[in-house]
DNA sequence: ACCATAATTTGGTACGACCAAACTTTAGGG
DNA sequence: CCCTAAAGTTTGGTCGTACCAAATTATGGT
């Protein structure tokens, strides 16, 4: 009853090197690999969602050691090219404008910790969403009309229920990141929900509550329907410093400016 | 002549291992250090460009391997955490917005050279610098409107310098920046030059060109002065259109829409 | 065909070695 | 006594091997 076969990793490796236009043997011989890797994905020879092969077969086709071809699995794992869930197989991720921001999630968080990190943060959205509202009431085709009303619709029908509001609250905004038709904005907006949402989560809700906030998105679309771009972008900067001042007060219960 | 002391690398790590709260010895023991690590640079226990621990003593600090504390090297490399220049001592980087910036490149990178990554990107900027210019136009404070002013007068100056010119170009986009007093906002400005630089340095630049850059500045500026949201908004829009468009011609000879 | 079980693969971690470059100490020469 | 060159030591990069436990695949019985 033989358990497991011990490695048997030997050879290959040190022969092979003589052919692998090696990296002058000094240092990061891991990049090298990153590289390719990395080339074969965006090229697509490595399809999205598909499984990275065994780190010991990479070991042979590369001739490093199993060392190095580690190296650059946690390196891709890193820069957001591949999934690297514990014990699995690694998993393509073709990059995406997401990408990026689920990369940068763990050097936000610090950010965000410290001196006035949320704060500023909030305040580039509040200054993103108003050049939305502009751009919307004054390019909104019919299909962002539309997509807006019945995104305002369900909000109002979801006024009871805190939970499906909060929903229906981010997809009205998220409306409003799809106007300009540039795949970067919903990033963006994904980027906000991410690292702003831990600190809306823990906001008290409520129907009243609910309801002031669905004017407020009312406002704002009547204002885009209407074509005023100014009065858009006062009815959304009201709205979105109201929600501010509310979530401040819920959690600095001292004062501070 | 005994050259170098052969690793002695043995106890301890076993030992240790009983204190250490260990990971469930399932996978990921790496992420423990890479917190714990994270952690200390923060904190400011780790020095901002201090140098990091040696290996070797990271591992018995740990109670681990040294493979394991080389990944979670690697890891915190590419979180921007630490710069990991080949045969050097890694050194801590505090992160700042610029980090994020630095962190993205490789996937931006990508990101960039398909389908409309440039134009997506160009487009953003655009959208910002406009919401920029009306904010500044309403808002700028006198410090703001000094800089300004001093940024158009040394981008006049230099109209015969193209690569002169190109710098207090880069310096007068960069006023508007700062005029929200929010430093996410220098940190993306910095973004869109490493990321749209590749694209404009190899423009040919001249001083007639350098001129009808300098005008569109002076129109820009001057509508802020005049309080003039519109307008600068206008002027603003113009002249990022017309420098995208002198690059579209410059680098495609067809047609293309 | 279908599922429980055994066998194999594969990722996670450890150990020890060795090299070459970086860093430090030491020994001379001015 | 200072400065430079040589010798020595540290340290990061890579390799090879080994073992475990979880995943995955084979396999055999119902």
């Amino acid at each position: 009853m033989k358990r497991h076969a011990p490695d048997k990793q030997t050879s290959a490796a040190q022969l092979v090197n003589q052919t692998s236009t090696d990296t002058t043997r000094t240092g990061r011989a891991a990049d090298e690999i990153v590289r390719h890797i990395e080339k074969k994905i965006v090229s697509g020879a490595l399809p999205d969602r598909s499984p990275l092969p065994a780190e010991r077969d990479l070991m042979t086709q590369f001739g490093t050691s199993r060392t190095v071809v580690r190296e650059a699995i946690t390196a891709l794992s890193n820069r957001g090219l591949i999934e690297n869930r514990p014990r699995f197989r690694p998993i393509v991720r073709k990059p995406g404008y997401e990408t990026i921001i689920r990369n940068a999630d763990s050097i936000v968080g610090h950010l965000l910790s410290e001196n006035h990190g949320v704060k500023n943060l909030y305040d580039t959205r509040v200054f993103i969403e108003r050049a939305l509202v502009r751009e919307a009431a004054l390019n909104a085709q019919t299909a962002d009309i539309r997509r807006l009303k019945s995104a305002l619709l369900a909000n109002e029908k979801s006024i009871d229920d805190s939970t499906l509001f909060y929903e229906t609250d981010i997809a009205f905004h998220g409306v409003l990141y799809e106007v300009p038709r540039n795949p970067i904005f919903p990033a963006v907006h994904q980027a906000y929900l991410s690292w702003l949402a831990p600190h809306w989560r823990k906001m008290p809700r409520s129907p009243e509550r609910n309801l002031v906030n669905f004017k407020s998105h009312q406002a704002i679309a009547e204002a885009i329907f209407e074509r005023d771009a100014e009065a858009a972008d006062e009815a959304l900067t009201r709205h979105l410093h109201a929600a501010w001042e509310y979530v401040r007060v819920t959690f600095e219960p001292e004062e501070s400016d």
